[in-house]
DNA sequence: TTGCTCCTCACGTCACGTGAGGTGGC
DNA sequence: TTGCTCCTCACGTCACGTGAGGTGGC
């Protein structure tokens, strides 16, 4: 399996048609293929750059903003070092995100936090209001 | 004080002016009172309703659900248990709504998880280029 | 040939953001 | 009177959702 169609990237990446389809239109993951009926060809590569932006959505970045992450990510895998100045300015930006990141994912640590507490109270809400009505039914 | 204009309220509960006046708009939280002038007077009960709705946002409902799961939560908190069928009827529907918070708060707490080891990550990926860099230098 | 999967428009939607232009109230 | 806060349009935006109408490929 060396490519795949779009129906099978979305089940393994558990993003939809459409969304997928948006990412190839703003030139955020075009396929590396396609078929010569026009049917958009994702190889493996192409796959995981999917399951990696499904990880940072929920960092609420502008999908400008995960272009621009991923890029920097690609530079400083692919930077060999030889030029000092600009690993330090990419590894600079890549804190920049990182830090973005850790801040974004504590506040989602305390919405969880503060919905674990509502589904608390929901519960407690209703178990009152079905004891009263066992009560009225004895 | 009995009231509160909307910039406090903002303050307060961490909502956008947009977005309560856009609350106002559709109707979710209407304040209960206007200056003579039509400043938008909020009361604390006001204020509380809205921190409830800032809780309840990240479960993605759309607004509509948020309008109707607090109509079912102040229908529940307000039933005298005298109509059974109706308390169960309530309780089955605060029910649906507790199921569906907790399986959100499962793929919330995933995301996360998902979210920090792309943190961890990206901390990897940053130190060996840091390293190269130094070893450069020397 | 029949299904199932895919394609491209292109308008719609949701929850606000963002001015523009104007007024309230201590 | 000066600021600061608030007001109402009303268009814009982001990330897709949702048909419509048509075709690819095993």
């Amino acid at each position: 399996m060396a490519v795949m169609q779009i129906g099978e990237v979305a089940a393994r990446v558990g993003l939809s048609l459409r969304t997928i389809r948006h990412y190839d239109e703003i030139g955020l993951v075009v396929p590396s293929e396609r078929s010569a009926g026009g049917f958009r060809l994702y190889s493996e590569a192409d796959v995981e750059r999917l399951a990696l932006i499904r990880t940072i959505r929920p960092l609420d970045f502008t999908l400008e903003q995960i272009r621009d992450l991923l890029g920097v990510i690609d530079a400083v895998s692919a930077d060999d070092g030889r030029d000092p100045e600009r690993t330090e300015q990419l590894t600079g930006r890549l804190a920049m995100y990182r830090a973005a990141a850790d801040s974004r994912i504590e506040a989602l640590r305390a919405q969880v936090m503060g919905l674990e507490k509502l589904s608390r109270d929901l519960r407690t809400l209703a178990a009152p209001a079905a004891r009263r009505t066992s009560d009225g039914r004895r």
